[in-house]
DNA sequence: TTTGTTGCAAAGGGTTTGCAGGAGA
DNA sequence: TCTCCTGCAAACCCTTTGCAACAAA
């Protein structure tokens, strides 16, 4: 997925501002998820208030652009989406860098579980943690 | 796994009084994982605290008795723990009903996923969402 | 009698809302 | 100029904490 740009927040109906500028090119430089505080440390001064990036955030996701995520803590994180379509994430415990993956083989478990469960299944969340090749290495 | 009773509570350390019995009880009345607020309404007068509520489910958690999960609104909510080991809750979007679902099968995926990441797996979610058979007929 | 539990009130922390002033287009 | 956006402050909501009174063992 190309990074939403000038052009994008336009094409999506929305002003270009610098607030939302930096929100965005913090979450590209990233691959690790950033707390709300997190993406304001980050930011040049003056650094906007939370409500500011809280909806920015918002608008964001709706787009399609980033994603929620609930770490194991509990604390609400934010990524860039890099892929368009369903995926994971696999999010390093030592480090916090965080990867896409896709869903691959996933369905055959899920057809299993349907006929285990008698469910339909509609939909699913897979949070995955572990350690990455770099921190595995040390 | 058998329902935690008197027994369970002495043999865990904790003391029986009344507002644990009656947590128990409504939790394992339903299969729908249920928010603390709704735990305390369906319980008879008169109602303990929430503080009451939310100690005791950090006990029943710790035991293994309970789980918490957060729903795709982003509420906690708690369930009682029906088998041992390591499981996923299948959820029924149209009536709330919750059933535990073992892990069969994810383990070649996570391998899959291990390998073309390059992290090493440690722990995984999932969560999975549809329709129960019941609602299915409907 | 001892010590864990409860109830109440208050604190806490993260997120959201309201509104006036400011800045994109 | 016309809206949309931001900043600030306050409101909110859920959860946790502190402490005195109470009850299980």
């Amino acid at each position: 997925m190309t990074s939403p740009t000038s052009h994008s927040l336009r094409a999506a109906g929305l002003r270009v501002t610098p607030q939302r500028r930096s929100i965005l090119e913090v979450m590209e430089a990233t691959d690790r998820p950033l707390t709300v505080e997190e993406i304001r440390a980050r930011m040049a001064d003056p650094q906007p208030g939370l409500p500011t990036i809280y909806r920015n955030l918002e608008h964001f996701v709706q787009q399609g652009w980033a994603e929620s995520l609930l770490g194991h803590d509990q604390a609400m994180r934010f990524v860039r989406c890099r892929s368009e379509g369903h995926h994971h994430h696999i999010q390093c415990e030592t480090c916090g860098r965080t990867v896409e993956v896709g869903c691959c083989g996933l369905e055959s478990v899920l057809g299993e579980l349907q006929t285990a469960s008698g469910f339909q299944i509609n939909r699913h969340q897979l949070q995955l943690f572990g350690t990455c090749g770099n921190c595995i290495q040390e």
